[in-house]
DNA sequence: AAATATACCTGACTGC
DNA sequence: TGCAGTCAGGTATATT
């Protein structure tokens, strides 16, 4: 379940092998992810380079001479890199060979990620609407305050909500949220100032440690299974439901909002 | 306009 | 052992 830090580990896990590298071929093997696979991928992207390996939200964006591959992992998507023999396994989807010998290999069992090219990717309507990056210094604690005034909507999922702030997932928005001491169902208008300080910082702090982990994985990227994986991060809350909060020992509650689940603790956030 | 529900998909898990 | 059912989750889109 890549959330935005295994997302950034990913982006730079395949840069340094794909910069400058051409494109020979793109086998598509199975086009049906969220949104259809471009029939003419290959066409498009083969004999160009990549120039540019970035990330917004949850979006890679590999650019290429011309034009740029828009690739989402999804819930369950992967991307890595492995020499052009390598056996294909079952849900090996897409392969962009290289003529480094090693193609790019996006893997995805649930196949909720997507693949997608543009040539004007400032006018994506996938990339339109996205509010600031978490880690810039555009998101502030201004900021979020003035996006929240007069929202009766819960805090949670506010603050997951990509027009606000892009690529705070469920666990991430959970873990913020304990650490901001705030309660996810607290109306977001209801947020005072120092509120908003408060949980900018805690996304902030929880996102960055989250990458800086993830980077102690990027030779799995070569060769290996290409997952960053479950970083090793502590989870206060995120699937503890029933246990005790462990800064409290309070029993931690859960209850839906959105269809998401969100764990709390009923002392230490309000 | 804002808030909420739905659809997409399959591995992992639970209960019978 | 196997089968049916449930859950998770990002996000565009539809509905209220």
């Amino acid at each position: 379940m890549p959330e935005l830090p295994e997302v950034e580990t990913t982006r730079r896990g395949i840069e340094p092998h794909l910069l400058n590298q051409q494109v020979e071929r793109v086998v598509v093997r199975n086009a049906r992810l969220r949104w259809p696979i471009p029939d003419d991928l290959d066409v498009r992207l083969s004999g160009q380079r990549f120039t540019k390996i970035e990330r917004r939200a949850k979006y890679l964006l590999l650019h290429a001479e011309v034009g740029t591959l828009i690739c989402h992992l999804g819930m369950s998507g992967s991307l890595r890199l492995v020499p052009h023999n390598e056996p294909i396994a079952k849900h090996d989807h897409v392969d962009i060979e290289l003529a480094s010998g090693q193609m790019l290999r996006y893997t995805d069992p649930r196949r909720f990620g997507a693949m997608l090219w543009t040539t004007e990717l400032a006018a994506h309507p996938l990339l339109l609407k996205l509010g600031p990056e978490p880690l810039s210094d555009d998101f502030t604690a201004d900021y979020l305050h003035a996006r929240l005034q007069g929202r009766k909507q819960a805090i949670k999922p506010f603050i997951m909500d990509n027009a606000v702030v892009v690529g705070v997932g469920n666990i991430y928005a959970n873990e913020a949220l304990f650490a901001a001491g705030l309660e996810p169902r607290k109306a977001a208008g209801t947020l005072s100032k120092k509120h908003c300080v408060l949980l900018v910082d805690e996304i902030k702090r929880i996102l960055a440690a989250a990458i800086e982990q993830g980077g102690t994985t990027l030779k799995d990227f070569v060769g290996g299974d290409g997952k960053p994986g479950y970083f090793q991060q502590k989870l206060f809350v995120y699937g503890r439901a029933g246990q005790p909060c462990l800064k409290c020992g309070t029993e931690l509650k859960e209850v839906k909002l959105g269809q998401r689940s969100s764990v709390y603790c009923t002392k230490c956030q309000r």
